[in-house]
DNA sequence: TCTATCTAGTTCAACTTTCAAGAAAAGGTC
DNA sequence: GACCTTTTCTTGAAAGTTGAACTAGATAGA
């Protein structure tokens, strides 16, 4: 299956081939599974929810926008349309930065602090059925490092840690 | 951080936090990443690139719209609207089927084919980098198990080895 | 056969994401 | 200040996704 070192292609062999594909179909699954249970029980995708939830843990529920977007891991134009959406259904609110007039500060409302109460035990138990309970300690713990290993290798150049310069 | 059992919510414990957090951190990284790479490098995002490989795949390298979309986990609707766009660029034909008359079957032309082949090298090179050169082998078998124990428990019922009547 | 039900696939409208373009303010240099 | 570059955020159009409604054909029962 694997192509002997003739400058070709690597392809992947047999196992990584099964794994890779259980990786596509669980994450997929997963995703999915999630965006169903948060838009019935919260009335929004998964990536909505995890805006409210970075604004709830930040310190008076409020973030620049481009530091939200950075947290979420989405472009700066997906944010302003996202965060137009979650000002229509009042959880969020729009504030003008002091100190930067070309800033905005998004804003968790009252309701949306409500909403994210309301509906984080169904979230986390959905998680919870669909990864922890399953897994040993064993495998949480080797699946955390594979998924900052991979992170760390996926990281956008800019970052701090990957300024040669710097080290 | 853990509620005592007072029929209160189980939630997250720090390290479940972390875990769970380096998840979603990897996993949308690396969905981005191959998106972008398969947009420049195929002009279609990674699961357009799903659908011809599962084509390719196949028997005469094709297969009924329905079966197309449970491989790929996408719906029926979804997989309408892929195909007519994989056919608007030349990589898919559809052909009626003969023994069922409301039925498709959705075809990989030799053009999608060698647009496959193209850009297969790269697409598993992606891969490569972002996963399976940065694991050790042990990391990568338990990468594996870990995925078909999720997958398991989010297959959507009606599965065959979900029905209990024929076990 | 007649009818009810189910299945395959498409279509529509509402919503989300992307990409490119643009307005406004900040920062740096002369 | 004048000029140029960068940063912040928004906008608009095109592409993609979703869920419900719909058409046509298959299937099963009386």
């Amino acid at each position: 299956m694997t192509t002997a070192s003739t400058g070709g292609p690597r392809w992947l062999t047999d196992e990584e081939q099964r794994v890779w594909r259980a990786y596509l179909h669980a994450t997929t699954l997963l995703e999915d599974h999630l965006d169903r249970q948060l838009q019935r029980d919260a009335g929004m995708p998964h990536i909505y929810y995890g805006l409210l939830v970075q604004l709830a843990q930040a310190p008076r529920r409020q973030l620049r926008m481009t530091e939200l977007a950075k947290n979420a891991k989405i472009t700066r134009s997906r944010l302003s349309h996202a965060v137009a959406r979650l000002e229509k259904s009042g959880w969020v609110r729009r504030e003008d930065c002091p100190s930067d007039k070309r800033g905005q500060n998004a804003v968790l409302t009252q309701e949306g602090y409500e909403m994210l109460r309301r509906s984080a035990p169904g979230h986390v138990s959905a998680v919870r059925q669909a990864m922890f309970d399953r897994l040993t300690p064993e495998q949480v713990r080797t699946l955390g490092e594979i998924m900052q290993v991979m992170a760390a290798g996926l990281q956008p150049e800019g970052t701090d840690a990957d300024l040669p310069w710097l080290r």
